[in-house]
DNA sequence: CATGAATGAGTCTTCATTCAT
DNA sequence: CATGAATGAAGACTCATTCAT
């Protein structure tokens, strides 16, 4: 594999003008990278687009996959954010009642930026710091693992950790597939009705039902 | 977006020999890809690999693009495939029968070689004929959706085209996923059990169990 | 300046199948020439566009400019052929009558093909053999100076030289310019009565009138 | 014919040191054009010999193409410029007066560079914006159409367009042709002389003379 | 002699990154 | 710190020509 490179910021903004900079950075890249692909994004452009020049933006990235590092990174932290307050505001309550919420603050998630999400997972390549891309997924699978974790004798599935694996990417990747593929579906009461049936009995009817 | 390239094989191989230069170009390809990634794969050293010259190259794909166009389409063939079979061999039996081994076949096709599936998805752009990379999903909607059309009134989900998505999205992620990032699990009795049952109970329970 | 390349034919057609080869390759040049242009002209398209193969056509010319060297060639014969006929045929009349059938066989001249010889004049580089491209003019100059070389005496010009370079480049680049910019200017009587004038005064008046 | 290619110049150089960086350029294409023609004027010897990068030669020209259309813009105007000039000052003065010294400038204009004008005339393919070789042709054919208007009554001719093309091109052309082919014919006093005289008599003899 | 596969030097062009001002 | 000019390694692709079959 190609060597991994640096992908800290260089060096954090602290005057108000370069949290500016930095802004405008991001703007543009995000802009670039849904309009023309990841391809077309290349740091002159992007410095461009900006209104930058090109040596103030390696003022704050000290490569060009820094700067997309810290979109994504940006991106999964704005959806695992509102997964993650959802999923504490029920914590307590019984997989009937918490499942749907989930899954709805789920498809919020994926709504956020439906076409930079989709650039991100279907044009970046994971790999060095870029892998974060599937951070989502990581962090889903933890803060539900932790939530079944809590009910084991209430549920069917045994193993906690291959039950948090399935249950997390199941409803990423429905939603993930719906939201791209189907957008007018994944908005459907229906939609959300099926994806929480399929959770909801794996979780708890027992196999002969 | 940036403007599709040509990914139609530019002219096939009519004699024995320049068979082989395409299979040999094809065959440096994938080793690179494995061992080196998407970004390292230029035509220069996939026809050096091949010892091939970089002209017999261009003679046979007119991009770089129609190279790996050209493996993906291989690999997803040989994936739907082996899935294609099975589940006609099975057309007949009832979920509890077809399901298991739907499951089983899948974790095969995506052990024929996990290695450059994994490349294929993960850092290849999804762009043009690149696109392709998905076709695995959606032939396995296809195949599963005429499955279950036949089954209807012995299962649960009325909205047979809703099914069949979340059947098939839910299979291939799920060992997609598991393949890549979970390769002793993905193999274990445990995983293919529990893959079964979340499928398995989503088409026959209902919802209170 | 690039070194001069072999531009005779390796060997000539003397069966019947090696005329038509080599007749095949002239038309499909021709044909492409016209409709892509100089730049598109290479080797292997003319062989595919003449229905032969790349190295059937190596048989028969040794270069690329070999082929292009005997389609100026065949070309500036056709056209000198025409002009040289109708100055034979006039090489006793007087001014008044020959040059009125000068312009008008010279215009047909540029009429045979006149696509191609825009092409040639202003696409063909002219360097080494394809300089020839020019030939027409040196030919018409000479036979324009043996025309009025007779006419000594009833004439102004006392340089036979420099007239007829003068008239013969008047005559050729104006109904050259005319045919390729102004096609229907170019077959006007008016056009005609022009050029004839143009040439016939500078001819025949004194400078004073 | 082949897909046009991008001229217009990529960016203006802003500082003095990038319009040198551009001065470098265009003088190390005229040298290589000169000594070496168009064929080998590729864009990397460009830049060696221009002493810039070659990164910095595509800050300034986004193709080949667009190089060499700089200098043939450059060229031409200087040429059009002088031709212009001229004309201006003797705008008012009978074609007896003003004809000779339009040859004489002409002739100028076509020494400025007379090896440069002769590579960007017989090799320089006249395809998209390399049109503009014949830049020249067009505007004094524009200039002398203005100047024989106003002489209308005092000139045979009565089609001022047919005119104006006429002596243009016969201007234009005998003088290239003599300055290439006969160099020294070129600068001589009867060259001048026979120019002026079939220019002069075609405007003002009437043909019986 | 025909075929068409193979060759590889040669070109254009891009883009991440550095550095002088 | 900002600017933008400059860099050059790297990579895609073409095409005249040769050569094995």
């Amino acid at each position: 594999m190609t060597q991994p490179k640096r992908t800290k910021p260089r060096k954090l903004p602290q005057q108000e003008r370069s949290r500016e900079t930095v802004e405008a950075i991001l703007i543009a890249t995000t802009h670039i990278l849904i309009k023309e692909g990841y391809a077309a994004a290349n740091t002159n452009k992007i410095a461009e687009r900006a209104g930058v020049s090109i040596g103030s933006l390696y003022q704050y990235f000290p490569t060009k996959e820094a700067i997309v590092a810290a979109l994504i990174e940006r991106h999964a932290q704005s959806m695992v954010g509102l997964i993650e307050a959802k999923l504490k505001s029920v914590s307590d309550a019984p997989p009937e009642i918490a499942l749907p919420e989930l899954v709805k603050v789920c498809i919020s998630a994926h709504t956020i930026n439906p076409q930079l999400h989709k650039v991100l997972i279907e044009q970046v390549p994971r790999i060095g710091q870029l892998e974060r891309v599937t951070e989502v997924e990581k962090q889903v699978t933890l803060l539900i693992r932790s939530y079944i974790e809590d009910k084991q004798g209430q549920i069917q599935p045994q193993n906690i950790d291959l039950a948090a694996f399935i249950l997390a990417h199941t409803l990423e990747t429905l939603i993930h597939a719906a939201v791209l593929k189907e957008p007018e579906v994944s908005v459907s009461q229906e939609f959300t009705q099926e994806v929480t049936v399929i959770l909801l009995r794996y979780l708890k009817c027992n196999l002969t039902c």
